[in-house]
RNA sequence: GCGCCCCUAGCUCAGUUGGAUAGAGCACCGGACUUCGAAUCCGGUGGUCGCAGGUUCGAGCCCUGCGGGGCGCGCCA
C-alpha cells in the first residue's frame, strides 16, 4: 500500500517552499552550436550547483559533490543539501531554499524549487531541450565531448598463448578490453593497445623439437588451426620419451642464448600464430592488430636488469635460492609474507619479472598516464603484488594508475566453469561460428526477405555482436552464465533487441525517404538541415530528449568506472524510451509536416546515439535486420 | 589456516560517490495488429535485498561478525 510519508514528505501543500519559476528561457547562452564541445544537462547543472554552494557557503565547500542525478520527483535532483547539513549546521532543507534561490539556471531550468528534506529539483527548460537535441542530431559524437584532460591510456588485453587455439577463455579480456579501448579512444583519450602473448617459455622447447619431427613446413599448414593437437601431441612425447624430452629441454637453452637457427623456428611458429591470431580477431571484430603485438619475449632482455636492481637496492633478496620481494601486506599460509618470485632457482625468470619489467616500459617508454590489465579475477593478488613492488621500486609512480580491470568467469547452465562435454575447454572460433549459425537461423525465420548475401553479413554482425553483448551487459567482476537462447533473444537487455531498435528506425527513415519526405535523406545521410526545428510538446517527446542528452554522462561513467554494462543499460533504456515515444507520437502521420519533421529528427538523434553507444562497445549496428 | 570476490523475484540480471516508492527480461496470467517493422508494445502476479548487529537524518550500497558459493596462497604463465 502506498505510504502516507510519500505525500507527506513530496507533495503536501503549504510544506515545501513555493516553487521558484523563471522567466523566459534565454536560450543563447546555451547556444551548442557556438560550442566546441557540448556539455550535457548533468554537468551543466553540476557546475551551477557547485558555484552557488559556494556562493552561499564560502569557498572552504568549494569541493563538496552537488549529487546532480536523474529524479522520479523532476528532471533532475541535487542531494548536496542533504550532505551539507552537518558541515555548516543548518537544516538541509533550509539549504536547500537556498540553493534554489541562488543557484543559475535561466536558459536552463523552467523551474528550481525545494523538496524535504532537502532535496533540490530541476525542470529543465523545454527550449533548452529542444535545442539541445537538434545540437546532438547534427553532432557526429552524439554530444560526448571531448576529455579536457587527455591520458595516455594503456590497455593490456587479450594474451593469447602462441602455439595454443585460442578458448573461451580468451572471450572476456578480449570484448571487454576491446570495449575499452574503443570508448576511451573516444573519450579522446591516447589508448595504446598491448596484446601481452605467451611468446615465450619451456614450453617451446618441445614445441620446436616436435616440429622439426614432423617438418617444418608442417606449421604452415596447421590451418585454422590445430595448434591443440600439435601442442598435445609435443607434449605426449615430451612425457613419454626420454630422448625427445632431452632434446627439448636442450633446444630451451639454446633458444634462451640466441641460437640464430632456433630463434629462426621459434619465429616460425610465432608467425603461425599471428596469422591464427588475425582471424580469431577478425571474426570477432575488434580492434588488435599485430603492431599491438608486444609478447613476453619482448621484454627478455629487461629482466637481468630487473632483478639486479630490485636486489642491489635492497628491495629483493635471495631466498631458497630465488630471488624474492617480500611484501609484509601479502600474506598466505600460516600468516608468512608471501613472496614475488623475480628470479627462479635455476636462474630463469617467472612471469612477475616479465610483468614488472612490461610495466616499467609502460610507464617509461610508452609515457602512460594510466595502466589497464584486463585480466582475469583470479589474478587480482599477483597484480596487486606486481603494483605493489613497482611502486616501491619506482617504476610507477604516484602520477599513473595502474588498474586491474578484473572480470569473472564463464559458467555453463549448472554454473560449472563453461567447457565441452569432454571438459575440455571451448574453442573460441567454434564458439563464434555458432553464434554466427544460430543467428542465421533466426533472422532467416523471422525476415525471410532479405536477400542472403545481406542476410550472412546480418547474421555475423547480430552473433558475434550477441555474443559481446552478453558478456559486457552485466557488471564484469560477477561470473556470468552462458545461454544461447537468452543472449540471442529479441526481447530483454540483448545485442539483438539494440540492434533490432535501431534497424527499426532506419526503417522509419528510408520509408519516410520513399514517401518523398525531403528531410529524411539528409537525416539518412547523418545530417539535420538549418531550420528544422525540434518540438517537444509531449511527455513522450520530452522524455525521449532527456534520456538523448544523458549519452555523455552514461559515456563518461564508463570512462572513469571501466563498467562498460552501465552504457548497455543506458541503451537498454534509451531503446525503451523510444518505443514508448514511438507508440505515443505517430510520427509520419504526424498531424502536421512540422510536426513531422520534428519526430523524424528525433528518430535520427536517436539512431545516432544507438549506434554511437554500440559501436564504441565494439558491436555493429545494421540499417536492417 | 590466511586472503580476494560473489549472494537482490521461481530463473538470468540492473540498482550511478549512501538519497525520496528496490527495477528489467524470461516464465506465468490477461490485453493491444485492416494503421509508421507485433522480432517491438501495455497491464497483472511475484522480493524478510543470505543472516545478525552497528554507523547515519537516511543502508541493497558503508563497518563488524556469521552462513553459503567460487578462486588464490614459493620457483607454470
Amino acid at each position: 500500500m502506498p505510504g502516507p510519508d510519500r505525500a507527506r514528505a513530496h507533495s503536501a501543500p503549504g510544506r515545501d517552499p513555493p516553487p521558484r519559476h523563471l522567466g523566459a528561457a534565454r536560450t543563447e547562452n546555451f547556444c551548442y552550436s557556438r560550442r566546441p564541445e557540448m556539455a550535457h544537462p548533468a554537468s551543466l547543472l553540476a557546475d551551477t550547483v557547485r558555484k552557488a554552494v559556494v556562493d552561499a557557503f564560502g569557498p572552504e565547500h568549494a569541493g563538496a559533490d552537488p549529487a546532480v542525478h536523474r529524479s522520479a520527483f523532476a528532471d533532475y535532483q541535487a542531494d548536496v543539501a542533504l550532505r551539507l547539513a552537518r558541515a555548516v549546521k543548518r537544516p538541509p532543507l533550509e539549504i536547500a531554499e537556498l540553493l534554489a534561490q541562488k543557484v543559475e539556471v535561466s536558459g536552463l531550468c523552467s523551474e528550481v524549487r525545494a523538496s524535504r528534506p532537502g532535496f533540490v529539483n530541476f525542470t529543465l527548460d523545454r527550449a533548452f531541450l529542444e535545442r539541445s537535441v537538434e545540437a546532438l542530431a547534427r553532432d557526429e559524437r552524439a554530444g560526448v565531448p571531448r576529455a579536457e584532460r587527455p591520458e595516455t591510456v594503456v590497455i593490456d588485453y587479450s594474451a593469447p598463448n602462441v602455439a595454443k587455439e585460442m578458448h573461451v577463455g580468451h572471450l572476456r579480456t578480449t570484448v571487454i578490453g576491446d570495449a575499452l579501448a574503443r570508448l576511451l579512444g573516444f573519450l579522446g583519450h591516447r589508448v595504446i593497445r598491448q596484446n601481452h602473448i605467451g611468446d615465450w617459455g619451456t614450453p617451446f622447447g618441445m614445441l620446436i623439437e616436435h616440429m622439426l619431427d614432423i617438418g617444418v613446413g608442417a606449421t604452415d599448414e596447421l590451418g585454422l588451426f590445430q595448434f591443440t593437437e600439435f601442442y598435445q601431441a609435443a607434449r605426449k612425447k615430451f612425457d613419454d620419451d626420454p630422448a625427445f624430452a632431452d632434446r627439448s629441454r636442450k633446444r630451451v637453452v639454446l633458444l634462451q642464448q640466441g641460437d640464430a637457427e632456433t630463434l629462426a623456428l621459434w619465429e616460425r611458429l610465432v608467425e603461425a600464430s599471428r596469422v591464427y591470431f588475425r582471424a580469431v580477431y577478425d571474426k570477432l571484430g575488434v580492434l588488435l592488430e599485430d603492431s599491438d603485438i608486444r609478447g613476453e619475449s619482448a621484454y627478455n632482455a629487461d629482466l637481468p636488469g630487473i632483478a639486479d636492481e630490485l636486489e642491489r637496492r635492497g628491495i629483493a633478496r635471495v631466498d631458497d635460492g630465488a630471488l624474492c620481494v617480500f611484501l609484509p601486506e601479502f600474506t598466505g599460509r600460516d600468516n608468512e609474507p608471501l613472496p614475488l618470485i623475480v628470479r627462479k632457482r635455476d636462474g630463469g625468470y617467472g612471469y612477475a619479472a616479465t610483468d614488472l619489467a612490461a610495466l616499467r616500459y609502460r610507464v617509461e617508454t610508452l609515457g602512460a598516464t594510466r595502466v589497464l590489465y584486463v585480466v582475469g579475477a583470479p589474478q587480482h593478488q599477483h597484480l596487486a603484488m606486481v603494483f605493489a613492488v613497482a611502486k616501491r621500486a619506482g617504476w610507477l609512480p604516484d602520477s599513473v594508475r595502474a588498474e586491474h580491470v578484473a572480470f569473472g568467469s564463464i559458467l555453463d547452465e549448472n554454473r560449472k566453469m563453461f567447457r565441452t562435454r569432454a571438459g575440455e575447454s571451448v574453442r573460441l572460433l567454434a564458439l563464434l561460428d555458432e553464434a554466427i549459425e544460430r543467428a542465421e537461423r533466426a533472422i532467416r525465420e523471422k525476415n525471410p526477405e532479405l536477400p542472403a548475401e545481406e542476410r550472412a553479413e546480418v547474421a555475423r554482425q547480430v552473433g558475434i555482436g550477441a555474443i559481446k553483448y552478453a558478456d559486457l551487459s552485466t557488471e564484469r567482476i560477477k561470473d556470468y552464465v552462458f545461454d544461447w537462447s537468452r543472449m540471442l533473444a529479441f526481447e530483454g537487455n540483448t545485442g539483438p533487441y539494440l540492434q533490432y531498435a535501431h534497424a527499426r528506425i532506419c526503417s522509419i527513415l528510408r520509408k519516410a525517404n520513399e514517401t518523398g519526405i525531403a528531410l529524411a535523406s539528409d537525416l539518412l545521410r547523418g545530417q539535420v538541415p538549418e531550420g528544422v526545428r525540434v518540438e517537444l510538446g509531449e511527455p513522450a517527446e520530452r522524455a525521449l530528449a532527456i534520456e538523448l542528452l544523458d549519452f555523455a554522462a552514461a559515456v563518461d561513467a564508463v570512462g572513469v568506472a571501466l563498467q562498460p554494462h552501465r552504457l548497455c543499460s543506458y541503451l537498454y533504456e534509451l531503446a525503451n524510451t523510444f518505443t514508448a515515444f514511438y507508440e505515443a507520437c505517430p510520427v509520419l502521420r504526424a498531424d502536421n509536416p512540422a510536426l513531422r519533421d520534428s519526430r523524424l529528427v528525433l528518430a535520427a538523434a536517436t539512431r545516432r546515439v544507438l549506434a554511437t553507444g554500440l559501436g564504441v562497445l565494439g558491436i555493429a549496428a545494421p540499417a536492417r535486420m
